[in-house]
DNA sequence: CGGGCACCAGTCCTATGCGA
DNA sequence: TCGCATAGGACTGGTGCCCG
């Protein structure tokens, strides 16, 4: 870990006892390593010193504790509450899919052929998978919402994910610091148009795209027009419905701003 | 059953940097 | 030095769940 940077995070007594953790968990055999590694993570924020009660977004910005608020915290129990809930859900799933591969009666090697993760920028899909796609269900960042790189800050001073924070950064779209630029809305759709391009791409024909869009109340113009818009003139898809939901701001309530309305979009390529 | 507290695709304000 | 644009920091407050 960046001893350094995380003593400003974290209590010494934390930073040892998660270097010490972190070293159990990745001498761990592959089968689980992944579903630990990935409690390892969700708890490094509430084992830093950041104030509990914060809206996952103010962690965006760099707000690392004053040394006189350095505390101390309980990292094995957090670990311990974070690391069976995911366990559980790890277990349901496996239930799950050996029930799927006994209804279609397929063998493991084969199932696992029907799975396949990688991570790849929208806006630069692969050609390898070029028109082979049959549905797409994506919900893109929100306008100037949340700086999804930034709010894992912690997670890039205990591992090398090939890139930094900075970088990451600036590949995001639509970003939370980009919020009060006065090209955001442009620089927004220029990205989303990409990405639908790429999307479109990797479609069979006939296939179909679900798209969730925010539309934050702060906004200009009407991001689901625009993006329906873009859809329907410039690329080969053809809108089937749209959905609109206002979101109950039962948690959270403000007079003015926020995403107060999310749309459903549902497309398909011609 | 009631008080406290975690939760939240939050907002508002100001320091800073840069060009004229 | 001023004005503008942006990055970063300080902070709100209602709802439901949990626990005594």
């Amino acid at each position: 870990p960046n001893y350094e940077e995380n003593r400003g995070w974290f209590h010494p007594t934390v930073l040892n006892k998660l270097v010490v953790l972190k070293g159990l968990i990745w001498e761990e055999e592959l089968k689980v390593r992944d579903t630990l590694a990935l409690a390892f993570f969700s708890i490094l924020r509430d084992c830093s010193s950041l104030p509990m009660r914060k809206p996952y977004t103010y962690i965006a910005d760099n707000v690392k504790p004053k040394p006189e608020d350095i505390v101390e915290r309980d990292v094995l129990k957090i670990y311990l509450e974070k690391s069976k809930k995911l366990t559980a859900g790890r277990v349901a799933y496996e239930e799950q899919c050996t029930e799927l591969m006994r209804e279609q009666g397929i063998s493991p090697q084969e199932f696992n052929q029907w799975l396949v993760v990688k991570k790849a920028d929208a806006r630069h899909l692969s050609e390898e998978i070029s028109s082979t796609v049959d549905c797409v269900v994506t919900s893109p960042p929100y306008m100037g919402v949340t700086d999804n790189a930034g709010a894992h800050r912690l997670w890039y001073l205990w591992h090398d994910f090939g890139s930094t924070l900075q970088e990451d950064k600036m590949l995001e779209i639509g970003p939370r610091w980009k919020r009060k630029k006065q090209n955001l809305e442009q620089e927004y759709i220029e990205d989303m148009s990409k990405s639908l391009q790429q999307i479109v791409a990797v479609l069979k024909d006939g296939g179909y795209l679900c798209l969730i869009i925010g539309e934050p109340q702060r906004a200009k113009a009407d991001i689901l027009q625009e993006i329906v818009s873009l859809a329907r003139k410039r690329l080969d898809l053809d809108v089937c419905r749209t959905y609109r939901r206002t979101i109950h701001k039962k948690w959270f309530a403000h007079p003015t701003g926020g995403v107060s309305v999310e749309h459903i979009a549902v497309f398909q390529r011609s």
